[in-house]
DNA sequence: TTCTGTGAATAGGTTCACAGCT
DNA sequence: AGCTGTGAACCTATTCACAGAA
């Protein structure tokens, strides 16, 4: 498949929550400039989007809502359910393994690591924490495609390699550092300090 | 000042990180070769990003450590420290009170609103959790810059238009909606979903 | 010689504008 | 008439490549 951008996939996943809402509500078909206000972006920005996977709407009419809705799920992959572990006991940790928006849209957090010995055995929402050394097996017993990485900085490289190793596709990082991985393994890395200070340097330079 | 773009200003922040790094460890100089291994991204990057603010190095040595630190510290707006409150008492808004990543960059969580009466008046990390009602009033006694915003989605929008009349120019949201704000109030979206969903993409999509 | 600083070239993403269905 | 689909134009960001200072 020819390239897509990262921000075009942003936006599909955007429109799609929109159109699950207009799902619910009953509304049949929906114009892409409906689409663009609820997205934060232009009419001409939604059908380009859509664009690049095929031609979905009616001239003149708009886009059906439910297979327009179906048809994103199946290019961003959500089809299909997703096994995730969750590395790192933390609060973070804890908020994102009760974070139901994940379960909605088909990830499930599976299982939880965690190197302290004393948060291993500790129940979480349900889930055992189990220690960080039971990777490997773990995995080869039950492959996951998605980890998310919620470790200190510096034990995420090595949890990664491992995560990497037992045959772990898509990482989503919220440690602050930048991972080394193979090509053919995703990282996609969210940094909570980087996103606040993108604010003071907006208020700085006013 | 000239208009810098977004993913300038979070190179710059990853580049802060690996700074203080190298200050301790008591590095003198860096190279942008160096930090752009740290960052991710090309030495040619890191001249480029650096050359927007003016001119901190020395040919043919490199940047001083603590001047290029300081420097960036500057740029970001982090020389002076922010009070931020926080909307939303939920698990993530409790994660997020404790991070360390926050204080440690001068972002101070002063206050923690809830709409839920049986939260109000609760202890979170020594901060009393009071009423969103409040907002309004104890801003104006405490003048406040930025808001992190971790409610449901449905009442983001509501909250941030008290927030905004309040005075506060920057929120953070990490409610799933497009949030509508005048053109003096800067918003940066943390989404969650999304982030997983450019990963199932890519998992869909090799 | 080494590594920065920066204009120029290239690549990437967004917006325009209009032809083409319904 | 209304709204999509899309090449072309435009604008923005990244990379190149080299002159210039230490």
């Amino acid at each position: 498949m020819r390239k897509i951008a990262e921000s075009t996939v942003r936006r599909l996943s955007l429109y799609l929550r929109y159109l699950e809402q207009s799902e619910v509500q009953g509304h049949g078909t929906i114009s892409s400039a409906d689409l663009a206000r609820r997205g934060g972006t232009t009419p001409a920005q939604v059908r380009k989007d859509l664009s690049f996977f095929g031609s979905f709407g009616k001239r003149g009419l708009g886009y059906s809502v439910p297979e327009l809705a179906a048809k994103i799920r199946d290019i961003l992959g959500l089809k299909r359910s997703y096994r995730v572990v969750l590395v790192g006991a933390g609060r973070i940790g804890g908020a994102l393994v009760q974070y139901p928006g994940f379960r909605q849209r088909g990830f499930h957090v599976t299982a939880i690591y965690d190197k302290d010995r004393k948060k291993v055995g500790s129940r979480w929402n349900g889930l055992v924490v189990r220690d960080v050394q039971q990777i490997a097996s773990d995995l080869k017993k039950e492959p996951t495609d998605i980890a998310i990485v919620v470790t200190p900085a510096e034990a995420a490289q090595q949890v990664v390699d491992e995560l990497v190793q037992a045959g772990v596709k898509a990482i989503l990082n919220f440690a602050p550092v930048q991972l080394a991985v193979p090509p053919d393994v995703v990282v996609k890395s969210v940094n909570m300090a980087a996103e606040l200070e993108t604010l003071s340097f907006a208020l700085a330079n006013r």
